[in-house]
DNA sequence: GTCCTAAATTTTTTT
DNA sequence: AATTTAGGAC
């Protein structure tokens, strides 16, 4: 009887909601300015003791406005830095303080688990501990997950349904491109998914795919795979990050009792971020909107970022079209940043066209001008970038207030190298994700299999890991088989261990293995689930496997296995840990508090702040990415663009941009020229750097650039040196043959000082100090007292 | 079926 | 440059 998901489980009684519902405690009848001014007067106005009108106090004039708008459809245009999510928070904590919403029948939706999480404190914090309950707040994904698992009959799933990761889904595209004979040279199954993708971001069944597209595309390719792959995943009872969200609009568009009894649900909706929806996710919210049209968007055309995944920046565009009668306010004080970085700013972003144009004004008149500087190399550019940070360091700022922006995950690696070189301590923020590693996916998919058989790719992850040789060719066997009955491996295996199709050795290997996964299925109802996963790690030999590995990283493996077994008590069942897993994928940060300079993309910025930023490799091809005009134009550059202020907006007091003349990519050196943008700025709020307070150890670089000069001209002079002469520095090391012993110490130029543990011919594997464990040519090191 | 070597491919951004 | 994939030897 108890359903998880009842959408009426948190007020206070069933029955009562209903009613209740219909005539909250104090409600819309009250004009809004005079229900603030009852707020505001003394608190009549607020439920369960919470002082409604105390919310008020901090806020400014727009923000309060927002806060107290009537209901109906509000567009919230919030620059950067202007306490949106602040706004928005509070406009929620207010109308479930004031009892004109119980938190049950507020609908928040955000883009990253991380946002939802602040929005959650943020409530909160704001209602004290008096209301925990905000069912209803979450991602899109994991909203539509909740709505999917609720109705997942409708759409030929069950309520058990794995969800997919781009992982396998990818594995599997190559798959199908192999067994339909498709030259995946020509189609390669990235491109594929792509394609697929972006029909499922506009919320394309495969038979609604239009006609054009899908015999052009991919020259029908991509519908083929797309109609294949999504019948595939109904058998198997999997649906893949995209299908979330397409088949809860499926479900409500098609299904009116449904969407009826959402609609009446939710009295109020909110949308964080709503620049970076897409189709499906904008058919999504004007079908939960619909009737009462109550819904709150928050955005900031300038900061959509996210098109190459779908996001249509014409949503937030349009929407006083789509919604009639709909309100607009503006936030356009902003709070974060000095004069001089909302200028450099503003004045960037204004070469975009096609903006709703907002002008962000600050009463703050500190401040230096955001500084630019030209470097020799990437290397150059890290060793620099170290030096001002640790000064900054030594000057007593807090290194947590200091971060350093790239456009792409690779750019992280030297500063990665130079810190650990210095001692810097860092996090890297949306870095490898803890479920990602290889030991983390194994052991979850034995979880996942046990949990529901029916899913293949896990299955075909831990058939043979650890070796049961049980290889390539009995998958094969076992894999057209399962074609053949239309059904899953698991099944197939069932039968095919009864028949003689497979060598006498396979076949009772396969034997073995299936028995053992029907035995830990029949365990899992008696003991927890984390037990269950210490005896399936245990029994199936996969402990031991890492346990026999000699390789320096099997004991971390085995730590983050530990440490995954551990984190598995925080969920009250196995469904409930896997599907956080799937969804979040971010393992909780236990960051301990410590001091640490973050790194991250700019995407992973958003919404972050900081004292001190970095911005480095602003070079033409880097930032804008070459891909990005390539493939998109115009569009693509006006999205660049957005990310470069996305970036700059970031900082409260201090921006450093720079640039290098030459850049190693992918083992290339290029000769770069400065990013176009950096000519965008205004000169007026930038100040050429070129060093003038940290000695350059580069002696025959111009170093004249004086704080005068032009932009323009100050980057022509000062880079313009090429890379011939410095591809001399590693050859000096010759291949002196020296003997290491286990134990001994050593030092290596990049990881800093360590201790031996296996030595293999030439190569050693060393556990650095500050570095941890790396594989390292003995030629690399030297020996140590 | 497994292991080793050579070649190809990667690097945009994420739920 | 480093990691993944394919092919070939055993």
């Amino acid at each position: 009887m108890s359903d998880p998901f009842d959408l009426d489980s948190t007020p206070p009684s069933d029955e009562g909601a209903e009613v209740k519902d219909d005539a909250p405690p104090l409600g819309e009848a009250v004009p809004l300015s005079q229900q603030a001014q009852q707020a505001r007067a003394g608190g009549e106005a607020s439920v369960g003791g919470i002082d409604a009108a105390a919310m008020l106090d901090d806020l400014n004039d727009a923000q309060r406005e927002a806060v107290l708008a009537e209901d109906g459809a509000l567009l919230l245009l919030a620059g950067a830095g202007t306490g949106k999510t602040r706004a928005l928070s509070t406009r929620i904590a207010y109308k479930i303080a004031t009892g004109q919403a119980y938190p049950s029948q507020v609908l928040a939706v955000t883009f990253t688990n991380k946002a939802a999480l602040e929005m959650r404190q943020r409530i909160g914090s704001l209602l004290g501990s008096a209301v925990e309950e905000m069912p209803w707040l979450g991602t899109f994904h994991s909203l539509s997950s909740r709505i999917l698992r609720r109705h997942a009959e409708l759409v030929g799933l069950t309520d058990k349904f794995s969800i997919l990761n781009a992982d396998d889904q990818l594995r599997y595209f190559k798959q199908i491109l192999k067994s339909e004979n498709i030259d995946d040279k020509r189609y390669p199954a990235r491109l594929i998914a792509g394609i697929i993708d972006r029909w499922k971001n506009r919320g394309y069944y495969p038979d609604e795919v239009p006609t054009s597209e899908a015999s052009h595309f991919a020259n029908g390719h991509a519908i083929q795979i797309y109609s294949i792959y999504q019948n595939r995943l109904k058998t198997l009872d999997i649906a893949d990050f995209g299908d979330l969200i397409m088949h809860a609009v499926h479900i409500l568009r098609d299904h009116k009792d449904v969407l009826a009894e959402y609609q009446k649900k939710f009295k109020h909706i909110l949308v964080d971020e709503y620049q970076d929806t897409n189709v499906v996710q904008y058919l999504w919210l004007r079908l939960l909107a619909l009737g009462h049209s109550n819904i709150c968007c928050v955005g900031d055309d300038d900061q959509s970022i996210y098109g190459w995944r779908g996001a249509e920046i014409e949503n937030i565009l349009r929407f006083e079209k789509d919604f009639a009668g709909a309100k607009t306010i503006k936030l356009e004080q902003n709070y974060r940043s000095s004069p001089h970085i909302l200028a450099a700013a503003s004045g960037l972003i204004k070469s975009n066209e096609g903006r709703l144009g907002k002008t962000l004004w600050t009463d703050r008149k500190d401040g230096e001008k955001i500084f630019l500087r030209g470097c020799y190399d990437g290397e150059e550019e890290a060793r620099l970038i170290g030096d001002d940070i640790e000064a900054h360091h030594r000057a007593k700022r807090d290194l947590n207030e200091i971060s350093i922006l790239v456009r792409a995950g690779f750019q992280m690696r030297e500063f990665e190298d130079r810190f650990i070189t210095l001692g810097l301590p860092y996090r890297v923020i949306g870095g490898p994700r803890f479920y990602e590693r290889a030991e983390i996916r194994d052991a979850n998919a034995y979880l996942r299999l046990i949990q529901h058989p029916s899913d293949d790719f896990a299955l075909e992850r831990i058939i043979n890991r650890p070796r049961r040789g049980l290889g390539n060719v009995a998958l094969q066997t076992l894999t057209s088989a399962a074609r053949a009955m239309e059904t899953n491996l698991f099944q197939a295996a069932q039968t095919l261990i009864t028949t003689d199709e497979l060598k006498p050795a396979a076949r009772n290997a396969l034997q073995s293995f299936i028995r053992a996964v029907e035995r830990w299925q029949q365990r899992a109802t008696e003991m927890t689930h984390t037990e269950l996963a210490e005896l399936v790690l245990d029994e199936s030999g996969y402990i031991a496997m890492w346990q026999a590995d000699k390789s320096p990283e099997a004991p971390g493996k085995l730590e983050n296995i530990k440490e995954m077994v551990s984190s598995m008590g925080d969920f009250e069942n196995l469904a409930g840990y896997l599907e956080h897993i799937a969804l979040v994928m971010e393992a909780q940060s236990n960051d301990s508090g410590d001091e640490k300079v973050s790194l991250m993309t700019l995407h992973a910025a958003k919404g972050l702040e900081f004292d001190i930023v970095f911005l480095p490799g602003w070079e033409e091809g880097v930032f804008p990415h070459q891909r990005s005009l390539d493939e998109e134009g115009t569009r693509g550059l006006e999205e660049e663009r957005r990310l470069a202020y996305v970036g700059i907006t970031r900082a409260k007091q201090l921006v450093t941009i720079s640039f290098a003349g030459n850049r190693n990519l992918h083992g290339r050196w290029i000769n770069a020229t400065p990013s176009r943008f950096i000519d965008e700025l205004p000169c007026d709020h930038v100040q050429v750097n070129d060093d003038a307070h940290i000695p350059s150890p580069i002696t025959h670089r111009a170093t004249s650039a004086t704080h005068a000069t032009p932009i323009k001209e100050a980057w022509q002079r000062s880079p313009a040196q090429t890379i011939e002469g410095k591809a001399v520095s590693s050859s000096a090391s010759a291949a002196q043959s020296v003997d290491y012993k286990r134990g001994e110490r050593v030092f290596h130029q990049k990881f800093g000082y360590g201790h031996i543990e296996v030595v293999d011919g030439n190569k050693l594997a060393i556990a650095f100090d500050k570095a941890g464990r790396k594989k390292v040519l003995a030629d690399y090191v030297e020996k140590h007292g």
